[in-house]
RNA sequence: GGGCCGUUAACUCAGUCGGUAGAGUAUCUGCCUUUUAAGCAGAGAGUCGCGCGUUCGAGCCGCGCACGGCCCA
């Protein structure tokens, strides 16, 4: 047996068990759908044309509806076109609702309006198809506005039927396998996503008004920086050479600051080869940007502004609840350093802070495992994830992070074991990590070395050595801050989405498995 | 990684004590030219997630696995 031999044979086992169970020949659904389709091919109809000119979307229509003077007897005439939803027959004539993007309409075929022939195929058509109807518009006795078709035809026939009208998709398995299902079915999950583009687009339009310039940086990596956190690997069989899904962009966007661009940001894609949970995808997006002569106070206040900015543009208020908390972005915001945070609101003795010990008994007491073996900091900040995070639901920003969990953040001018670094909190998610950078080289290089020994002694999550990070930096970096945004997190907040894969069009899941 | 829950018709869900597999929607047939969860009459539709076990007999009980959800780590 070859290497892949046993590989390729157990797949292709459970890729044809699975295949039989869900491409389901049985269904008699199917079986009689794709006999229809079959029987109006026979009689000469096209199946998939796509000649089809569409005159106005049903918001088109909506607002010659709403002009003053549309009369019952208007004689405008429309030639729309979008999937049939609804359905209602009565021998001779017939009601259907139809979707477009922008909106739905109803439509009301009759025999004596579109003829005996076009009639006996529209008999033929489903619940699913999409349909392109010419005619004028009426309003029926209950006052609604109704295309009465003069001519009608079939656009794409659908041998798959539709899940049920009246209580949609529910599934959440098949909600996130089959998505175009629950776009169709669900109309709130688009509005989810259109409300996720609205915010990035708000978060890039203040940018690119305060002077960023927004730029791509790679996704592949040869050293995978700027976070703690265990990357992806993959391979480039060309070079020859290893290469990373980055982690995070940090590194790249500083050696743009390096270069001159002052103000500069990106949106785009992270990934980190970790567990999957409802706040966490293995790709998430995440806005990180820079700004020179900042300091990470300046950006605690940028921030303020760029989320009030951006929430007041797509919701026209400052305010709103997430899972039935109230979160209000007036300012000015909690500012608490992780050691207030973690004795105000996880109740831990600050004579404790310093005693690795006593720390991790404390932890043990709590229930609280700790994995990482080692590092103070780390012993924290996981105090802090279970003790104090969930407490955090109103805008609350943390400072005072140790500098040995915080690699690439700048010494605290009072403080040298203490980095200029915030992390921001809202309805108990971590949104934000922003902080003065570190631009002194040799301090870089120290912390660099340090980070090695980590991994060395286990952490996979310890940041790489980055020598060609360093050779940059010895270029000189102007004083800068920066931050990173994640961005699915706060589009959860802003739609009260309880979990990750709601914000994600396509959140990743195990395999097959209808 | 651990705990709990779920997986039954295309969809949403019932399924009692272990004894022939159910409903609504959708589909099919018939009637019906202003309905809108249209209506009326009738019909078809199932590898009960997968496997093993217990039993005369398993959708139901036990074990294992897969996928998903929630919680914990």
């Amino acid at each position: 047996m070859t290497r892949y031999g046993k590989w390729a044979s157990k797949d292709f086992l459970n890729f044809s068990v699975r295949y039989r169970c869900t491409v389901d020949e049985s269904s008699e659904v199917v079986r009689q759908r794709r006999e229809k389709a079959k029987a109006l091919a026979d009689q000469g109809v096209e199946l998939y044309p796509n000649d089809f000119k569409v005159s106005h979307s049903v918001e088109d229509v909506r607002k010659h509806i709403g002009k003053k003077d549309t009369a019952a007897d208007d004689s405008t005439f429309f030639a729309m076109a979008g999937r049939i939803v609804g359905l209602r027959s009565f021998g001779r004539a017939a009601f259907l609702h139809f979707k477009d993007y922008t909106g739905q309409l109803q439509a009301y075929v009759k025999k004596d309006e579109v003829g005996e022939d076009a009639y006996e195929l529209f008999k033929q058509v489903d619940i699913g198809d999409f349909i392109g109807i010419k005619g004028t518009i009426f309003q029926t006795k209950t006052g609604e506005w109704t295309l009465l078709a003069k001519g009608i035809c079939l656009l794409c026939k659908a041998v798959r039927p539709l899940p049920e009208k009246f209580h949609g998709l529910r599934d959440p398995e098949k909600r996130y396998r089959q998505r175009y299902l629950d776009l169709i079915m669900n109309p709130g999950v688009r509005d989810i996503f259109i409300n996720r583009a609205r915010i990035i687009r708000a978060f890039r339009d203040y940018l690119l008004e305060q002077g960023f310039l927004e730029v791509e940086t790679p996704m592949m990596q040869p050293i995978p920086g700027g976070a703690e956190a265990t990357p992806f690997k993959t391979f480039h069989n060309a070079l020859g050479m290893e290469l990373f899904l980055r982690i995070a962009p940090e590194l790249y966007l500083k050696r743009l600051v390096i270069g001159g661009v002052d103000r500069v940001f990106e949106i785009n894609r992270n990934f980190r080869n970790e567990g999957v949970s409802s706040r966490h995808n293995p790709e998430f997006t995440m806005l990180e940007f820079y700004a020179a002569y900042a300091t990470y106070d300046d950006l605690m206040n940028f921030t303020e502004e760029m989320f009030r900015f951006v929430t007041q543009r797509v919701f026209g208020a400052t305010h709103f609840t997430y899972q039935g908390m109230n979160i209000d972005l007036d300012g000015p915001w909690r500012r608490l350093t992780l050691k207030e945070a973690l004795s105000d609101l996880g109740g831990i003795d600050s004579s404790l802070f310093n005693d690795r010990k006593r720390l991790l008994d404390f932890a043990e007491s709590k229930g609280i495992h700790i994995t990482k073996k080692g590092r103070r900091g780390k012993i924290l900040t996981k105090l802090f994830d279970v003790l104090v995070e969930p407490k955090l639901t109103e805008p609350t920003f943390i400072t005072g992070y140790p500098v040995e969990i915080s690699p690439l953040a700048r010494r605290s001018s009072s403080d040298p074991d203490m980095t200029e670094r915030f992390e921001l909190f809202i309805g108990g998610y971590e949104i934000a990590n922003g902080f003065s950078e570190l631009n002194d080289p040799i301090d870089q290089k120290k912390r660099f070395l340090d980070q090695a020994k980590n991994r060395e002694e286990g952490d996979e999550e310890a940041h790489y050595m980055d020598e060609d990070y360093l050779l940059a930096l010895e270029y000189g970096m102007p004083p800068t801050a920066g931050e990173g945004i994640g961005v699915d997190r706060f589009v959860m907040l802003l739609t009260d989405a309880p979990s990750i894969r709601e914000v994600i069009l396509f959140p990743l899941l195990k395999n097959i498995s209808y």
